[in-house]
RNA sequence: GCGGAUAUGGCGGAAUUGGCAGACGCGCUAGACUUAGGAUCUAGUGGGAGACCGUGGGGGUUCAAGUCCCUUUAUCCGCACCA
């Protein structure tokens, strides 16, 4: 077979039968398959790619055939910084890199025969694309979930420009060396918090891995307990969040994070040059340093000090970068009696350590951080720990100094980026009007062309005058756009609302229609999104909903992860590493069908692996083996033999059983295994090939067409040709699936593994159905058993249905 | 550090979810066909002469554990500006 012939050929059949295009007048019967769109990077398609769109697109195919109107679109996530960091490198235009790269993506991801319905393809990087992400933009703002507040950045202070984490390294500039520092800008944040407690209920519908689940769950990390008030000697008042009232009366210092204003606002004359010390010190370390519990902790006195309202207590203010300003209130009480942290934390500072929980079972430790009974706690002594945690915030809310509260780990998500390549943020800044939205009239709001993105200090659009200087569109006096663009999740977070409607012109989206096309029913892709992008998509589509677009409260209805492809040395393949494998030469020598199916057959799914060549010349093998029955069969005349006899029955029994799993591992992405039951089939096949005397042709040629069928998914270019030969009608994709016949599964007899005290001791075949009566005859008829058992009592007899039977003597 | 996962023959990986560990394939061994074989076909293949032993290590629950519990080690992914 001429692999390479072949497959343009049934691609040119595809493409004139519109076989990938999604038929809106059936959406009754739509199923949307989803692929995570790619980013367009320089070098062609890697395995990775093949590893998530091949065997996807395989099981799109099978629902094809199971008689879905499939939709599996594909796009580009088309922004971002590699590309602006190319050009800066190079200066090649990131628009130039981008659409050259797509143009050899879309190309590689045709040669691979993907059914993807190329009419609905999207670019987040063009116009007619990031007009929309500017039109979510604003609904955002309108609805109240997009805000400007001051945040920190990683600032370079050499090459003058802001970096991304990527380009950190051990607190150091990638490309110069310096030391990098936090600057506090302000940007913008989609309020995401204020769908925290939906995020996480949302969770408990959806067909996801529980893994992933559970990421996002400890992400939005919810936990309840009070938020308390305190008061700073000069007034001043803040408030702590606590899990832990109970252990209130324990309180022996306060720790604010080193960005929190009042730091600044109290630090006495005396400690001022070692709390500024220290927070330029902080600047300089990362939030997983700060985080990390076996690292020392620090702090500073700031030399002022705050009443515990509970106790009227006067306990000392530290600035510590334990504590994070991003979350929670910034400020947390400090118990070391019943914290890790904070024991250790006092034991260096010298801080008092005063026990007022007690253990149940006498463990007199601390820090103590479990449950117990409340002492040294006036009017709460001899409580549980649970009651004193409502008690305690009770009596304070009385006087109102706290509030019962849950609290969340999520923060809001920031979204203002200063850089070039992305959507430019729709808002006008104007000196009499303030934030003013650009009219939806307006958009989209272009993305210059000529803009010098050599990292000067600025962000570059604000280098760009024709691009920054405007009219205020409310009073027409001069004013300036935002010189910053959007990060690239929120282009991502939405684009599964475009692909159905993708050329509407008028709109992001037609409503009516989407809301018949989504939930999209499958979503394919990585792992590592499982935090990000996952959650953003969630809460835009939440979003959308509640100003009106939607009607459904989740994007993705069920989710797949595929695992990653690894070097043949087990390492993650990369360039430094210099153990990339690419697709393309296989692609080449052995043709698409054979390196998708061994993509699917070696690996997998959810775990992927180690490459290896030897498994691709497997699959070549197995392929040749069905050409060769092919031509065989084709070449074998038709007889009047029905007979069903014991090898009839037995390739009977193969052929249902392969469509039973088949179609099973296929609905649950088990690819590895659909394959070995398609072997499995074929092994059968060749064995009643080689039986002696007149063979039923009619049932052995069906059974072959059936194989054919339900390995076109898998091999769609490959089956369509034997397909054709065996006098196929049409596309093998406009057949009908093959429907198994459970009556063909039932065996009379089966064989059973026997223990004796739970040890292996023989097989015997025992009927289907047995009562335990018949089983025990048939076991003392049995020459093995019989003596073995000859002589002892036996206590217990234990059957598993066509599987086991434990005799306990 | 925190959060999440993974560990099964020489190798990739199966195991109806507590019930015969090693499906299917690679590799290997022997044989057949062949001038030839890196083609094809047939048979065998976890270890051990054996009783038995075997699912990263150690403990436990159970008639029964790769699967459940405790503990430990190694590796991988994410940690909010890579996408």
């Amino acid at each position: 077979m001429d692999i390479k012939k072949i497959e343009k050929k049934w691609q040119a059949v595809w493409e004139k039968e519109k076989l990938a295009n999604f038929n809106q007048k059936n959406v009754d019967k739509k199923y949307y398959c989803l692929e995570m769109f790619s980013y367009p990077s320089a070098a062609k398609l890697h395995l990775g790619h093949w590893y998530n769109y091949g065997p996807t697109d395989s099981f799109v195919r099978y629902k094809k055939m199971k008689g879905f109107e499939v939709f599996q679109p594909m796009g580009f996530d088309a922004f971002g910084l590699p590309a602006e960091n190319y050009a800066i490198k190079t200066g090649i235009h990131p628009k130039d890199s981008t659409e050259q790269n797509i143009l050899n993506m879309e190309q590689t991801l045709k040669e691979m025969g993907a059914m993807f319905d190329w009419n609905a393809e999207i670019k987040t990087c063009n116009e007619d694309y990031y007009k929309w992400t500017q039109w979510l933009f604003l609904k955002l703002y309108e609805k109240g979930l997009a805000y400007r507040k001051e945040a920190p950045v990683n600032w370079c202070p050499s090459c003058k420009t802001v970096l991304a984490n990527e380009q950190v390294t051990n607190g150091e500039c990638e490309r110069c060396g310096s030391v990098v520092v936090k600057k506090d800008l302000t940007q913008w944040f989609f309020k995401i918090t204020e769908y925290a407690e939906e995020l996480l209920q949302g969770l408990n519908g959806l067909d996801w891995p529980e893994k992933t689940k559970l990421m996002q769950k400890n992400w939005i990390g919810k936990s309840t307990g009070g938020e308390i008030e305190l008061t700073a000697e000069s007034g001043d008042k803040f408030k702590v969040f606590t899990t832990r009232a109970d252990t209130l009366f324990g309180v022996s210092y306060v720790v604010l994070a080193p960005e929190h204003p009042l730091v600044k606002k109290l630090t006495s004359a005396k400690q001022k040059k070692a709390v500024e010390e220290y927070i330029l010190q902080t600047s300089k370390t990362n939030e997983i340093d700060r985080l990390s519990s076996s690292r020392e902790k620090t702090g500073v006195y700031i030399g002022h000090n705050a009443i515990n309202p509970i106790n009227g207590k006067s306990v000392p203010i530290y600035a510590a970068d334990y504590v994070l300003y991003s979350y929670g209130t910034g400020a947390v009480m400090g118990v070391p009696s019943h914290d890790e942290r904070d024991f250790a934390f006092a034991n260096k500072y010298g801080l008092p350590i005063t026990r007022v929980i007690k253990g149940t079972n006498g463990n007199d430790d601390l820090p103590f951080v479990e449950d117990g009974i409340i002492m040294n706690s006036p009017g709460f002594d001899g409580m549980t720990s649970e009651e004193a945690r409502k008690a305690i915030i009770n009596q304070l809310v009385k006087s109102g100094k706290a509030e019962h509260k849950t609290n969340y780990r999520l923060r809001d998500w920031l979204v203002s980026r200063q850089r070039y390549w992305g959507a430019p943020i729709p808002v006008i800044h104007c000196d009499k009007c303030g934030v003013v939205p650009v009219p939806y009239s307006d958009l989209p709001v272009k993305l210059p062309y000529d803009v010098e993105f050599t990292p000067d200090g600025e962000s570059p659009l604000a280098k760009h005058k024709g691009f920054m200087n405007v009219k205020c569109p409310v009073c027409g006096g001069d004013a300036h756009r935002d010189p910053d663009t959007l990060d690239t999740f929120v282009c991502s977070s939405w684009y599964y609302l475009r692909y159905p409607d993708a050329h509407n012109s008028k709109e992001p989206f037609n409503p009516e229609l989407i809301n018949k096309i989504l939930p999209v029913d499958k979503y394919v892709g990585g792992a590592e999104h499982a935090c990000m992008h996952l959650l953003y998509a969630r809460f835009i589509t939440k979003a959308l909903r509640d100003i009106g677009y939607l009607n459904f409260d989740e994007p993705f209805k069920s989710l797949v992860h595929q695992g990653t492809i690894l070097g043949p040395d087990g390492m993650k393949m990369s360039k430094s590493k210099g153990n990339i494998v690419a697709p393309d030469p296989y692609v080449q020598e052995y043709g698409s069908d054979v390196l998708r199916l061994y993509l699917m057959f070696g690996f997998s799914y959810t775990e992927g692996g180690p490459w290896n060549d030897d498994g691709v010349k497997a699959i070549t093998k197995f392929l040749d083996r069905i050409e060769r029955l092919a031509i065989k069969l084709n070449a074998t005349p038709n007889n009047k033999n029905n007979t069903v006899g014991k090898n009839e029955k037995d390739l009977l029994y193969a052929v249902n059983y392969a469509i039973k799993c088949v179609d099973k591992d296929m609905e649950e992405f088990a690819f590895n295994t659909a394959v070995a039951r398609l072997m499995e089939l074929l092994n059968a096949l060749s064995k009643y090939d080689t039986i002696d005397g007149d063979k039923n042709v009619n049932l052995f040629k069906n059974s072959f067409k059936t194989l054919i069928q339900l390995l076109a998914p898998c091999a769609p270019h490959f089956a369509e040709e034997i397909w054709e030969s065996l006098g196929g009608k049409g596309s093998i994709f406009n057949s009908k699936y093959p429907v198994c016949d459970e009556s063909a599964l039932v065996l009379d007899e089966v064989e059973v593994a026997v223990q004796i005290n739970s040890k292996m001791r023989t097989k015997i075949m025992l009927p289907s159905q047995v009562t335990e009566e018949q089983v025990k005859e048939i076991i003392f008829a049995d020459e093995k058993l019989s003596t073995e058992l000859a002589g002892k009592e036996i206590k217990k007899l234990i059957i598993v249905p066509k599987r086991l039977i434990n005799i306990i003597v």
